[in-house]
DNA sequence: TTGTGATTAGAATGTTTATTCCATTTTTGC
DNA sequence: GCAAAAATGGAATAAACATTCTAATCACAA
């Protein structure tokens, strides 16, 4: 190293580097640079081994990339990524006297608490940052076009399917809510037709019920707009439009309220473009 | 280990278990928890040695202290620590850039999706900061000792107690989802006694079903727990113990994020006082 | 094609790290 | 105040780790 060093301190500034030259490198370095970017905390927390294998590259390509940099090695590349997990940390005295105050009452419920609306916070942060709106309109103008919405979530998105039937009523949009009731749900889809729509809600482990639903209205060529979980989700395959909701969870419970906020958008953008 | 594992998974778990058995540890491994509460970054990223050097403790003991609190060895009660950092809600910096990046493809529907996301965001933590450990505890304690919780919500509050009865149904607590159809509601707390509890969810305009039934249950004397939005709502006044949630609202269309978090909060809370 | 330099895969290496073990000290119960 | 039990300190150890090295492969110019 003779000449002035240039290497990032920071992690902006290794991200300019990583996109600038990224394109330029060879193969394995360039896939390496692209994980990096995707996955700054893998990158942090995880083994120059366990990341190697997620980027599928060799341990000693990420040496490599790490020296390309122009760091000495791995561990000091890493040491940016973690920094910029340490910095994120808002305001560190409020958190410890908040601890404190929690050592006072030391209420179990209340610990809970904070655990599900740290869980709906990052749900739907997280949702924010991965929703693109390309999506959504063509969601919304396939929904708005439609005669009927057949409105599909059973189990755990029951509460989800219930409220935008609520909210659908209200806003008197033409409804139908399949609740499974007396166990004759698919017969709710016999009248659908390719001019109305379903909109089918579901997680894994996915209701058996609504997959046998979709699957029958992708068959009957009637539009599926669907929330899901991810791209390996039964509904993902028979719908024509899909969003995938990540939902953080809590002590095995997962959050709904990035997926109520998504169910919402969608009733409302639908009223209001029908509205105009 | 052939006891149950009660090893906290997540973070707030974790917390708790060090809060409430800190204090009855031996010296250092008190002062190991001390630190831990108090620099639990540092423990995300440190290694043994390190962290034993700035707790002022033998790295043996940070292996002693992770076995106490249930773990096999220290990394695995880092990997809780780790795990935090990586759930984190994004600060306030990254989510307006976020934004920025957003508001470039910015449609319609996009814009309505901030609008409820902000909503939800603002009414968790309104209600972070309102709710009291103490009337947690003592609605927790009341649907615990109860025999069968009822619970009612309907309209708008309907995703919330059909929530609750799922995860009820899950969780394997005996309850009675009161959804008024057949239009036979009030029938369904004939049965009620002052050993059950009820579990109600209203808020304006209160659904006449609902305030009907939970003044029949005060009258039965049986005991009343309500999710409602003000200290002048009919529920608050024939209830025992009722919690006041403030939902912000976005184009007319209150949130739900807040009170599901709170019927989250409560189901589990009960099963876990049932459990122990 | 053939040769050359760049790039990569994968085993080998030496270092760091968590964990264990045991002698010593401290606490507890009588 | 004494014996027994619990807790601690610190060296010893084994596992995990980042890094290096070399043979093999690839890209590309002639």
């Amino acid at each position: 190293m003779t000449t002035a060093d240039t290497t990032p301190r920071d992690f902006a500034a290794l991200k300019a580097l990583i996109i600038e030259r990224g394109k330029t490198l060879p193969k394995r370095l360039s896939q390496i640079a692209a994980f990096a970017l995707d996955h700054p905390d893998d990158i942090a927390f995880g083994t120059v081994a366990s990341i190697a294998e997620q980027a599928q590259v060799q341990p000693s390509s990420l040496i490599r990339f790490s020296q390309a940099m122009g760091y000495q090695g791995f561990s000091e590349l890493q040491e940016i990524f973690r920094a910029r997990l340490r910095d994120r940390v808002p305001n560190y005295e409020e958190r410890i006297a908040q601890l404190r105050e929690h050592a006072k009452s030391a209420s179990k419920a209340h610990i809970l608490f904070e655990g599900f609306s740290e869980a709906a916070q990052k749900s739907i942060a997280d949702l924010g940052s991965k929703l693109e709106a390309g999506t959504l309109d063509k969601a919304v103008a396939r929904l708005a076009a439609a005669q009927t919405i057949y409105i599909v979530g059973l189990r755990r998105s029951f509460p989800i399917s219930s409220y935008v039937a609520y909210a659908f009523g209200k806003l008197g949009i033409r409804h139908v809510l399949i609740d499974g009731l007396g166990g004759l749900a698919s017969n709710d889809l016999t009248f659908a037709t390719p001019k109305d729509a379903v909109l089918a809600v579901s997680f894994t482990p996915y209701a058996s019920e609504t997959v046998t639903l979709v699957t029958q209205a992708a068959r009957m060529h009637v539009p599926v707009i669907a929330i899901t979980d991810s791209a390996f989700s039964p509904l993902a395959r028979d719908a024509e439009i899909w969003f995938e909701v990540a939902e953080a969870n809590f002590e095995g419970f997962r959050s709904l309220a990035a997926t109520l906020a998504l169910a919402m958008t969608l009733t409302v953008a639908v009223a209001e473009k029908r509205g105009s």
